[in-house]
DNA sequence: TAGATTGTTAATCGATTAACAATC
DNA sequence: TAGATTGTTAATCGATTAACAATC
């Protein structure tokens, strides 16, 4: 729950520092995103005094301190499994690459596919895949495979040593307890959305 | 937060109702999603007497129910803005369709794309996006557009009486308050994951 | 020094869980 | 009736907020 307010705050640092502002207060901070200036204020402690009593935080450290702290002072190869229409539009999408994510390889069972690169990166069948992850050291990896396909391969991810799945297909997968896993469930979004939808009108 | 888990209730009842279970306590239910059982009961008590002492949930019964409160147990048309790689791969999507949600319309600012159908849905120009949509009475909208087009696409939602967008685009977008809005940010999701490793590494 | 703002303790709030009478 | 399981109240837990001494 609070590393979701970090990358949110992040992101609002970077856009400070974009803007040339020095320093930032906890209350601006929460103002920004309806929050309580004790909740900022007590998130950023957990970690450490970034602050200075009676000016705020530096906006450049505190980034620097908060990049670190989520893991983004490094690059993180990325696997990404399924590159059909799902996982094109995931290697395409700008978002990614810009706080240090590189899909670094790609496995898709598709032989039309396979054996080639995309903009450089390599694409091999699925059977290649424990190799190919080992050789790379890569740690995360994106399934964006068919549903059918979801739970074989989330198994050699973690036979070929995979750390965290982000898992795009509509079903649930099983991984040991030390490994991981966040699900984008599109479906469960828009239900939220419905629920308000159909509520209103009842 | 108790809507998410409804969701997942709901997904959970349609598997026991094709697996031929009749009935289901809220332990059963709970032991599935490592929930508390009176955590199962308060969430589905704060909706209706659905249960019976002595006995469970009928899990047909309960299933209707909980379809009527999450607006499931109608079909819901969707505009889906943006016909690029996200687009395309969300609209060729399986798992959207299975619980009522049918993408009724699609808007795209190419000229090659527009004036044709996908599937039988048909691809207009953003520009006719108010008349289609009020055409359609669609209240649900799926933003796929690049970023700097959201706003732009946000503010023409609103304006053709949209109540609930789903945003894709990496960038925040304002709506009127009464306007339900859910982000789905790829970042995010990667970013609570390298915390965990690089925290593991710590 | 006076004003501002932090880090942190104590108070509050809300959500989760335990327990149990009601009842099938 | 005995066993099972609900709906709900009371207890617990954790997260949020208010308040304030510390201090820049």
């Amino acid at each position: 729950m609070t590393v979701r307010r970090l990358s949110v705050y992040t992101r609002c640092l970077l856009q400070l520092e974009e803007d040339g502002v020095k320093t930032v207060s906890s209350h601006d901070l929460a103002e920004r995103f309806n929050l309580n200036s004790a909740q900022v204020r007590k998130d950023l402690a957990y970690f450490g005094e970034f602050g200075v009593r009676g000016i705020g935080y530096y906006v450049a450290g505190l980034k620097a301190e908060l990049q670190r702290i989520l893991g983004l002072d490094r690059e993180w190869p990325v696997a990404l499994i399924g590159f059909g229409n799902l996982g094109s539009a995931l290697f395409h999408y700008k978002g990614l690459g810009r706080q240090g994510f590189r899909i670094a390889v790609i496995f898709d069972d598709d032989p039309a596919k396979t054996n080639r690169e995309a903009n450089g990166v390599p694409i091999f069948a699925t059977r290649d895949l424990a190799r190919e992850v080992k050789a790379r050291g890569v740690q995360i990896a994106i399934v964006a495979v068919p549903a059918e396909a979801a739970q074989s391969v989330a198994d050699q991810l973690v036979a070929a040593g995979i750390k965290a799945v982000l898992n795009f297909a509509p079903t649930r997968i099983r991984l040991p307890r030390d490994v991981r896993l966040k699900d984008v469930d599109l479906s469960i979004e828009l239900e939220t959305l419905s629920f308000y939808l159909a509520k209103g009108s009842r």
